[in-house]
DNA sequence: TAAACTTAGTTACATAAAGTAAGTTATTAA
DNA sequence: TTAATAACTTACTTTATGTAACTAAGTTTA
């Protein structure tokens, strides 16, 4: 009884960031802007799961889509503001895999 | 083409944090150790899924089981040295939920 | 000019993960 | 004796993800 009930915030940012594919998508785009077909074959994504998570993370500010009118017309995806601000949470968890993560752990 | 390639240990810690719960638990563990129960009615979970996150947590030495032998036993689950390794990826995540989570973004 | 290829997706179907609710075993309380 | 609690497990349903084929628009190749 009494638990201290989790921030509503937090628990926001950690059902936004512990969606698959989530944050492998938004530190991948932490090297610049890229196409949807970059994006899929640099992190092994299937092009359902990456037009859904483009969509949410579009929606939730965190990537934009820009489309350039060259011939063919080019769509580059990138991060936000609120996008980069995401940056030192993974660079947290870099740190943190390469002082804990081993070969052998599973 | 020669896209370089994400480090494989940083796709372990992101699949280990990203699984769902995951992070929540972990996050809940560090206010000290705690039972089955009280972990459920904290953040919510199932026990059928808390019960698999607790094994995989164990096994990858994250989180330690401890069996109280009084009567009835009582069995108390508390993070690992490498468990508590992860708080500083929690509260970085804490601090961002602060400045960029808002009660209507979904 | 037709055939094949590329990009940025979508659709239909299959499998895996998570949720729900009831059941289990052991113990203790009324 | 009946009921309750803790720590799970099991069976079943729903949701999420993966696979692979398809599309539309334009482009290169033969």
């Amino acid at each position: 009884m009494n638990q201290p009930t989790i921030c509503p915030k937090f628990e926001k940012a950690i059902s936004l960031l512990s969606q698959r594919w989530t944050a492998l998508l938004i530190y991948q785009l932490l090297s610049g802007s890229q196409r949807f077909k970059d994006i899929q074959s640099a992190i092994g994504i299937s092009g359902k799961v990456l037009s859904d998570r483009l969509k949410e993370l579009e929606h939730k500010d965190v990537v934009k889509r820009v489309v350039i009118p060259e011939t063919p017309v080019v769509i580059e995806y990138s991060l936000t503001e609120k996008g980069k601000s995401i940056e030192p949470i993974l660079r947290t968890i870099e740190n943190w895999s390469q002082q804990w993560v081993t070969q052998e752990s599973e």
